[in-house]
RNA sequence: GAGGGGGUAGCUCAGUUGGAUUAGAGCAGCAGCCUUCUAAGCUGCGGGUCGCGGGUUCGAUUCCCGCCCUCCUCACCA
């Protein structure tokens, strides 16, 4: 018989079809098959109980109904599945030895994974839009999670097959432009795109020019004036504005490479320049938005928070007083561009989480919208993620304070990463001592931050970010560079070598197994609500559980099925790591 | 006030639609394991009234209600 890729989804069916002809079972009964404690099965199958309530039966009495209904219909092979009623009316579900290893010979590539993916997102258009970062600043530490979180998720979409297309919307038409502008003019400053000190510079004056226009309302508006004459196109503002995004932008670039982030296109906010104009006119025209105070703002009577008459008014700003726009304005532009340019169905914002009313009021604006006017709306959905808070517990900002540049939290880590690989392993050339340390030390930045739920604020600490032990991409890459080890010392290449592989027997190689077909349900997991910290708890396990493997039982040993069915186990082990570890943004090495 | 995040072991955090005698992991602590495939590892031990009080249920860390603590957001910043 043929092997299920996906036991639980098959089981699931088989249960549903046997309880058509049991008395007690309604025709939607759901069996609730989840994976169970691995000391007890593989599947349980909780639904019975509920059912049991419904009909007023003896749960254990309709379990084992359920039980003699399935095998009249065939049931599922005994050598392959053990199935017992346990506790009050349980339905445990065991993989036996045989099955495990028939799943390993038939499931062993990337290519069969890829194409088990691809049912769950295969032929959707989506634009994800990240890191989308402000400009004339320098990253800093804050600027890790939009990064990292933006590039697991594009990449676990994309291998679930989605056709992504990676748009950076740069926040290049703000008023912090207003006010870098006039901090350069009030400080007589000569901007040099050429200067190495060019965005410091920049980044000095943008703090001295956050700080005046705060403490002084009349220059906040001088600020916004400049932004009105940007957006009007001033000569001399434009000129400015051109070299600030292009010295912003080639910094940007330097920590976007080492991230390996590369976007398909990068369409900021100043792109749609010319096409607010039109969602001005539609909006007011199927009476969507209205004049507020100058503005022209878009209420939702239907949500208290959004209603007019709120107690604090929080109306959707999409059009200033002065005439100018914001991130309303560009937003609602872009979404539209988006549906006509990409014929989007669906759009993924990464963002920080203190912008979910500003993603709540941009949809249901735009809902609205798409409907008045007959356009077909994109599945939206905004992946907010938590604050990476400073020692003082407060988010870590430019404005003020002086916090870590991004960049020197890279070099520190690739700096601990050499010395702790030079020192491990002396013989490698100075070359790969170096690489390695690279390849390590932004993984476990990466790693360290995708692998709490990314909803969690964090504070931020050296050792947190950089540890090298315990629950880190170095431990899921070492767990690799013990594999390859292996099949480097037997001459053979990863995937040779396992004709003749029986099933896993040992304890430890039956554990490593069962973690082996769990790979499909995080994969699963992750992609529901987009949280990659499903893939990294799943890595961790599997690597555990290699682990433990690789200490208890030696794959290279004298009995040739022995041997055969433990390179097996390695094989699978090192390409699920690998594939996983690439999802996350890690390239995994051959040494370390 | 409204909306959102969080309150689980000394610390940092998991816990998928409520489920099974011992609620998991990492770090930190203690005790072991390198002449054989990389010890960035493995094995074991100790450590928790899952914020508090009710309710629903055969069964609640998980669902409902109330309360407490904490962080974030709330008119022209993005």
């Amino acid at each position: 018989m043929s092997v299920w890729f996906n036991p639980a989804r098959e089981i699931d069916a088989l249960l549903r079809k046997a309880a058509t002809s049991v008395p007690g079972f309604e025709a939607d009964f759901d069996p609730e098959l989840k994976s169970s404690d691995p000391r007890h099965a593989d599947f349980q199958a909780n639904g019975v109980l509920a059912a049991a309530k419904k009909a007023k039966a003896n749960p254990r009495a309709l379990a084992s109904a359920l039980l003699e209904s399935l095998r009249t219909e065939g049931g599922v092979d005994e050598k392959l599945i053990q199935v017992e009623i346990a506790g009050p009316g349980f339905i445990n579900f065991k993989l036996t030895p045989v099955a495990l290893g028939s799943w390993l010979r038939e499931y062993r590539d990337e290519s069969k994974w890829r194409a088990g993916a691809a049912r769950l997102m295969g032929g959707r258009k989506v634009v994800i839009d990240y890191p989308s970062p402000n400009t004339a600043k320098q990253m800093h530490v804050g600027h890790l999670r939009p990064i990292v979180i933006g590039e697991a998720v594009a990449r676990l979409v994309e291998f679930c097959g989605a056709d992504l297309v990676r748009d950076n919307h740069i926040g290049d038409w703000g008023t912090n432009f207003g006010i870098l502008i006039l901090a350069i003019r009030r400080a007589g400053f000569q901007l040099d795109a050429k200067s190495p000190h060019a965005l410091e510079d920049l980044e000095r004056l943008y703090k001295e020019g956050s700080a005046a226009t705060k403490a002084d309302p009349a220059l906040m508006d001088a600020a916004r004036a400049e932004l009105a004459k940007l957006q009007a196109g001033d000569a001399a503002n434009t000129a400015l504005w051109k070299e600030i995004v292009e010295v912003s932008n080639a910094a940007c670039q330097r920590i976007y490479d080492q991230f390996d982030l590369k976007s398909d296109v990068i369409l900021g906010e100043s792109f749609y320049r010319d096409k607010v104009d039109q969602v001005y006119a539609e909006l007011q025209q199927y009476g969507l938005a209205e004049e507020s105070e100058g503005a022209l703002v878009a209420w939702h009577d239907e949500e208290p928070r959004f209603s007019r008459h709120a107690e604090t008014k929080m109306p959707f700003i999409i059009r200033k007083r002065d005439g100018s726009s914001n991130y309303a304005s560009t937003d609602l532009a872009t979404l539209l561009y988006r549906l006509e340019h990409f014929k989007a169905d669906e759009i993924i914002y990464v963002t920080d989480g203190r912008q979910q009313d500003h993603f709540h009021q941009l949809f249901v604006t735009g809902a609205k919208w798409f409907k008045a006017s007959k356009r077909r709306l994109p599945r939206l959905r905004h992946v907010w993620f938590g604050t990476i808070l400073g020692e003082d517990g407060k988010a870590i900002k430019t404005k003020s304070g002086d916090p870590v540049r991004l960049q020197a939290l890279i070099d520190e880590a690739t700096e601990r990463a050499y010395q702790e690989v030079k020192k491990k392993n002396p013989d490698l050339p100075e070359a790969e001592h170096r690489s390695i340390a690279k390849a390590i030390g932004v993984a476990a930045l990466r790693y360290a931050d995708l692998s709490s739920s990314r909803t969690m604020d964090y504070t931020f600490s050296w050792e947190k970010l950089l540890a090298f032990e315990g629950n880190t991409a170095p431990y899921l890459m070492y767990a690799v560079v013990r594999v390859r080890s292996i099949f480097r010392k037997s001459g053979l290449a990863v995937g040779q070598g396992e004709e003749g592989a029986t099933d896993p027997e040992t304890p430890t190689e039956i554990a490593l197994a069962r973690k082996l077909l769990g790979f499909t349900a995080a994969l699963d997991s992750a992609l529901e609500d987009l949280r990659p910290h499903h893939l990294c708890t799943y890595l961790h396990e599997l690597a555990a559980a290699y682990g433990a493997f690789y200490a208890a039982d030696s794959v290279i040993v004298d009995e040739p099925a022995v041997k055969a069915r433990r390179l097996m186990l390695c094989s699978r082990t090192t390409a699920i790591l690998e594939v996983g570890l690439r999802l996350l943004g890690i390239e995994p090495v051959e040494r370390m």
